[in-house]
DNA sequence: GCAAAATACTATATCTAAGTAGCATTTAAA
DNA sequence: TTTAAATGCTACTTAGATATAGTATTTTGC
């Protein structure tokens, strides 16, 4: 399992924005205190504003802040948000006509580490993630 | 979990091979069979050779067989080979310091999750995959 | 209204995996 | 020993993810 490095990124800013979830961020502050590169990282924050996890209010005072309580903000839809999720459930080795009906040989095997990723990622909160006080940014 | 498409291939291309792992295989009649670009299809091929997979014959007559029992080639054995298996045992949301003694938050969750991840690939050899009569290649 | 400080948009550059093309080399049968 | 049939090597092209640059737009304080 590897994400992509923008849903990586999402992560962390989103991991990050969680320590103090009321508080509204202004991107320039965030590119210092994460040291990601600022037109990237802006481009994140505006995926992440569009797909409804967190509000941009523009203008001077402007910034970020969460859409909804961190508590419901969970890996899977920070995922689906940059990425999409839908790579992660097809047959994993690849064969186009596997399926429940019709499986691979892997298939019965891996059907419930598939559905042990899943859970992980869709029971996972903001909040869970909210204790990475020893984990540098 | 998404394997590389080369990956795919290799996992496909052997997993017919092991339907009558004796014999000797031309790349010509594989390409023809499963459908994979001629000079694609031989850089796998000519990449599991490298890696003990597979041997190659050179000349005329020449082809592909086994090297080793059929039973004893893993999938993380094909994976390894064609994109190596590091990408995926490292931190999932891509933290650098997160280790087993300097956790991230996800981290416990994850351990076991992953752990079924590489018994699942380390486990399952072609022998396992040679009863894929209903798969089409 | 104007300037400062913020986000938004569009285009471009870079990197890596994926895929293709052409020529070189090896081997064995005739 | 020549030729056909196979693999091997190197270079190139393409596509998608990653990253950067420049300009436009929005909002608030003065």
């Amino acid at each position: 399992m590897k994400l992509s490095n923008t849903s990586e990124y999402a992560i962390r800013i989103l991991s990050f924005m969680a320590r103090n979830p009321e508080r509204k961020y202004a991107a320039k502050y965030l590119i210092e205190q994460l040291k990601i590169s600022d037109k990237y990282l802006r481009r994140i924050l505006t995926t992440l504003s569009k797909e409804g996890i967190i509000t941009s209010s523009q203008g001077r005072e402007g910034g970020y802040t969460f859409q909804k309580k961190i508590q419901d903000i969970f890996l899977s839809d920070i995922i689906d948000a940059t990425e999409g999720m839908e790579k992660y459930l097809g047959c994993v080795l690849g064969f186009k006509e596997c399926s429940d009906e019709n499986p691979c040989a892997f298939h019965r095997q891996w059907v419930t580490t598939r559905a042990k990723i899943v859970h992980d990622f869709q029971e996972t909160s903001l909040t869970d993630l909210n204790l990475n006080a020893n984990i540098k940014f």
